[in-house]
DNA sequence: TCTGGGGTCCTAGGACCC
DNA sequence: TCTGGGGTCCTAGGACCC
């Protein structure tokens, strides 16, 4: 039996507005009022200021371009420890109204304040009112909220007025929010999507949620069925409210200057980007069952190769001997790479009595004391102060040292189960 | 916005089975 | 050898998000 709960909810979203560069100004007084950014270590603008973007700074601006146009801009390189403390906090607030928060991302939420009125003793807009107070006051900077029946119509309130907007959407006004929306800003409605429903003469949200739900049937997968039914008040996308312990995927993207060509160079970056994909993957107990490697060329381009594993590993050395035998196989001596990245694929639990079946648990079991020391090592002593011999060159930044030995050898075959490959010569990102 | 890094979900179509 | 029907699992790739 189901119950069909008919009554409106509110849902508030709330954004933290320019959030990275308004954390740096929050703790750095002196930056406050002046034009910052944050990303100086991509060499690209991240998060730009309210004051940067009075000078037209945009995201993605490179930091050349934006010397020589405002040399008047603070340049900071990003703090994801600070970020991450405030936006903690900034969660927390909110959990003061309510426990139903979703942490959307480090600078956003969700927050489900319905039925709440009696407990605090406020209508819905002075409750969202009142968050919003807390935030800007709490936090030192401010923020932008959105107020409506469903995860949607919240999102397109707290986007409508930035920075620092309330904007509170009642049931009976959300078509005169979509009128003036065009649809390609409709929350989960990209470029690709957009086109195709401006060939059908749909060009605002207002077109999209007036067209017949027939149409829509046919013509469109389910999230875009899901977004329509929101956009008509009906409440679709729950709030998951759950912490976050589970990954499907875990990538490891670095970008490196200059490029190179350099075959144990790219080489050893790999190694790295695969140590680090593999320390998150372990903090969360998980292990691997396919992994991905990828090089990315100049013109962004990328080769790469994705390999089943025949038993789950998080261990490092278990990835790197792997993308050893086959780092030919995507790697030209002759073209100059940019960036390496692994994902680490079909991540699940990492449970060592699983691998009873292969007969290895205990050399398993050893290997994972051994790197549960190392993790213990690295976050008592800061990230990375350990790490494995082929990253060596990426770490020290030296073209000479690229000596593998030290890699903990292994006789048993493990890999049996290599049973796709796949060729890449297609862009990685729905860039073009 | 010609280019950072990190993710999720959905679907069509093939492989395989009865 | 062809025709019939139904189901599950897996994968590649598309689309989108912050």
């Amino acid at each position: 039996m189901s119950h069909i709960s008919s009554f409106p909810r509110a849902i508030i979203h709330i954004d933290g507005d320019a959030f990275f560069a308004s954390c740096e100004q929050a703790r750095n007084p002196k930056l406050q009022g002046k034009p910052v950014i944050t990303g100086k270590e991509r060499g690209i603008a991240a998060s730009i200021s309210y004051e940067a973007k009075a000078l037209g700074i945009t995201r993605g601006m490179s930091l050349h371009e934006i010397k020589k146009t405002c040399p008047g801009v603070v340049m900071l390189p990003s703090d994801y420890e600070t970020y991450s403390l405030l936006s903690k906090r900034f969660f927390m607030i909110v959990r003061r109204y309510t426990p139903e928060v979703e942490e959307y991302s480090i600078d956003e939420c969700f927050a489900d304040i319905t039925g709440m009125r009696r407990t605090l003793q406020m209508g819905y807009p002075e409750i969202a009112e009142s968050i919003k107070r807390d935030l800007d006051a709490a936090l030192g900077f401010t923020f932008s909220v959105g107020l409506g029946v469903n995860k949607s119509i919240a999102k397109l309130g707290s986007k409508w007025k930035k920075p620092s907007g309330l904007t509170i959407i009642p049931y009976q006004n959300i078509p005169t929010y979509l009128e003036k929306l065009p649809a390609v800003k409709i929350w989960g409605i990209g470029s690709n999507t957009a086109s195709f429903l401006e060939r059908h003469r749909i060009f605002t949200a207002l077109h999209f949620a007036r067209k017949h739900w027939d149409w829509i049937k046919t013509n469109l997968s389910k999230p875009f069925q899901e977004i329509w039914r929101e956009l008509n008040g009906e409440y679709v996308f729950q709030l998951e409210t759950e912490p976050k312990t589970n990954y499907y995927t875990i990538g490891k993207t670095k970008t490196f200057t200059p490029p190179s060509r350099d075959r144990k160079y790219v080489f050893s970056q790999l190694s790295k980007n695969i140590e680090n994909a593999c320390i998150k993957a372990r903090r969360y107990n998980l292990a691997a069952s396919g992994v991905a490697f990828y090089l990315r060329q100049q013109d962004f381009r990328h080769t790469g190769l994705e390999l089943k594993l025949s038993r789950l590993t998080a261990i490092p050395a278990d990835l790197i001997k792997l993308a050893d035998e086959h780092f030919d196989e995507f790697f030209y001596s002759k073209t100059e790479y940019r960036a390496t990245s692994v994902i680490l694929l079909g991540l699940q639990e990492d449970e060592t009595a699983q691998l009873d079946l292969f007969g290895d648990a205990i050399k398993m079991t050893e290997k994972k004391k051994l790197y549960e020391a190392v993790d213990a090592v690295n976050k008592k002593y800061g990230k990375h102060k350990l790490y494995l011999a082929s990253s060596f060159l990426a770490n020290k930044y030296s073209q000479h040292l690229g000596d593998r030995g030290d890699i903990p050898e292994r006789k048993q075959n493990m890999f049996l189960g290599e049973t796709k490959r796949r060729r890449l010569g297609i862009p990685m990102f729905s860039g073009e």
